[in-house]
DNA sequence: AGAGAACCTACATCAATATGTAGTATTCTC
DNA sequence: GAGAATACTACATATTGATGTAGGTTCTCT
């Protein structure tokens, strides 16, 4: 048997969940509502809870947020993330906080229940898409940035920047003056659209490497 | 149309995909073959191959090694890995070495299908039990290092570092004096280990946020 | 051969950062 | 109700970083 919560904030469908479950004699839904809120509650109340559904884009407090409130309640809770939308980092932050399946909301009711069957027995299911999202964070280091291309020296430079040396210190590394130093970091700066050091190298990490 | 290359030295599997793609309308085989380098030299030979459908368990060169070289040939060509273990770092690597999907052997042929249509329609598909080890590896990466928490006030500064903010810029937002957010910024240094903004952005970076 | 990129150097000046020491206030816990 | 942990403020000083201007070399592409 299953047990199961419902948080989505969209009637319809919430009560759609509750009438198919209703009729699936291996899944019990314990509580629906509509808030990640109120989910919380419901789950110090009702401890037999095993399985929630979650939708990411709920209002008030942040789906993301309140996975981590979820498993701090009961840290052995199972949580299948249902979003309408697939934002790379959203399903990264997801899966970090402890999310078992990621569902997307185009996917039918029956690949619903088949997630839960299969996160029951220690599996998990990706939506096809949300698949292709995770597989492009990974490719994004590789594929998508011919954009902002740095020069050979900017590029060793920044990385030692990354790297929290001085100026003085990547000048003897690279057996220059600390003068042209300052030269290629203007450079980078320029291309990276970025006016300090933080910047860049958050741009570098975020964007580039 | 899909035109596609098959690698897989298990004969008896390698057969039943032939013949069931021979049966499949959409699907032409160009060359099926039992190792990467026969593999290569086929691509090379065949330049229509738009998929490869590769056994990630090959004798001699390495299934990951392959794809690098497979890559090279056509940069534009659609790995999709066929594998029997789900090993969490090989998955990984795949995807970081651009495969499109990834296939446990355990599925049947028209998942196999499926997946290559997926593709075809710049999608992608990752067997269930691949994905709980690619939800395993962002777990792992959580669980191992709660110990570097910072309080909510130096989440606040950092974050604020991130965005290349100066000292006095951090100050008046939170409305504290210089000399505090110095102090913050010290804690925070001594809690990452670092002597230095830009340590400090990458740790963060690369490790927190 | 000449234009353009990328690379290199130098000097100047002001702003920002790193580090130490040193004390107070608040809040939470045992 | 004493002790931690966290937050806050202050002052001092040396180092590092940002920005401008102004020039020179080396290589490649046409």
């Amino acid at each position: 048997m299953i047990n199961l919560g419902i948080i989505e904030d969209d009637l319809v469908l919430r009560t759609t969940l509750v009438k198919y479950f209703d009729y699936t004699p291996d899944v019990t839904v314990l509580f629906d509502c509509e808030s990640a809120d109120q989910g919380i509650s419901k789950l110090k109340s009702i401890p037999e809870v095993e399985f929630i559904l979650l939708d990411i884009g709920l209002p008030g407090m942040d789906g993301l947020d309140a996975i981590e409130h979820f498993k701090k309640v009961n840290k052995n809770i199972e949580i299948i993330i249902l979003s309408s939308y697939e934002d790379e980092t959203k399903i990264l932050k997801a899966l970090c906080l402890g999310a078992s399946s990621y569902i997307s909301k185009r996917e039918g009711l029956a690949v619903i229940l088949n997630t839960l069957k299969l996160v029951q027995q220690g599996g998990s299911y990706m939506s096809p898409n949300i698949a292709r999202e995770i597989a492009n964070y990974f490719l994004s280091g590789k594929r998508s940035k011919p954009k902002l291309q740095l020069t050979k020296r900017q590029c060793e430079i920044i990385n030692l920047m990354v790297d929290g040396k001085t100026y003085s210190t990547i000048a003897k590394d690279l057996f220059i003056s600390v003068d042209t130093v300052r030269y290629h970091i203007k450079q980078i700066y320029q291309t990276f659209h970025v006016n300090n050091k933080a910047e860049a190298i958050s741009y570098y990490l975020r964007h580039i490497s």
